[in-house]
DNA sequence: ATATATGCAAATTCTTTGCTGCTCG
DNA sequence: CGAGCAGCAAAGAATTTGCATATAT
């Protein structure tokens, strides 16, 4: 029974190896955004090195498994590659991140990038925004 | 006879020292994006150090007079502000990074936090495009 | 069987910092 | 004069790499 994972790393030209997998997993269920240390932490106990966790971050980020994300922190964070392409806005009091599943942004820029003489192959956005309700932060 | 830019230090508490002074007028002067690395290579013969620069860099972009830009190259990048915040295209072919002047899309963003309950401080956001004319490239 | 991954440690790259002496205001 | 800046060298943080061994397909 291969699984969708097993083949979705057939079809791209990706081996999987156990600590993948168990990278694949943590991501999965992650509910944040980690950083390759976070994910070293996080799979403490495997005695999986942290090259081999760079290493497996760039071959699956680039089969397209995972998606590669900057927040300006200067540390690369990762997501599992969802569905559809989503931005994020970044609550600048407790650091949270929201994804944003909106938007009629796309043809926008697809607009902006034509005027200009150019394709647009992708592009990348952050909102950095502060809650509204006073709430109770520190 | 202040000139306007002694005057933006004061106003700001920024000291104007002949290193920050050579550092600003690179940027002023530049075309482009320049990292750390590139303005202390362009102001050689100064004998201004590494150091000095980032330090310099740092003072500068808090105090306002520069903002860092981040291209996801993993450099910080600099430029000296403008009079009105504007977004980029990477060229993929050639690595240029074009000024996008536009945008109708402030509003549009502001509308997207409201609705998630957030007070938009800030965003950023960067094209990647490929030149839509065959050219010339190799 | 063999192309690829892993581990470990050392190396890179970008950026910051401690300390002492100099300088802007 | 005195707070802040410059220079130098050493430290840090994130990520990559060389090499011998193990493993997926």
């Amino acid at each position: 029974m291969a699984s969708a994972l097993e083949q979705a790393c057939r079809e791209r030209g990706v081996r999987l190896s156990l600590q993948r997998r168990i990278i694949l997993e943590v991501l999965q269920t992650a509910e944040d955004h980690p950083c390759a240390a976070d994910l070293h932490q996080r799979i403490a106990g495997h005695g999986i090195s942290v090259a081999t966790v760079y290493r497996a971050l760039n071959s699956l980020a680039e089969a397209g498994l995972l998606v590669r994300r900057d927040f300006g922190d200067g540390k690369a964070r990762y997501e599992r590659t969802q569905a559809q392409r989503h931005d994020h806005l970044i609550d600048l009091r407790s650091g949270k991140i929201i994804e944003l599943s909106d938007c009629r942004l796309a043809p926008l820029l697809q607009a902006v990038a034509d005027r200009l003489g150019y394709r647009l192959v992708g592009y990348r956005m952050d909102l950095f925004g502060e809650p509204v309700s006073p709430g109770v932060y520190p």
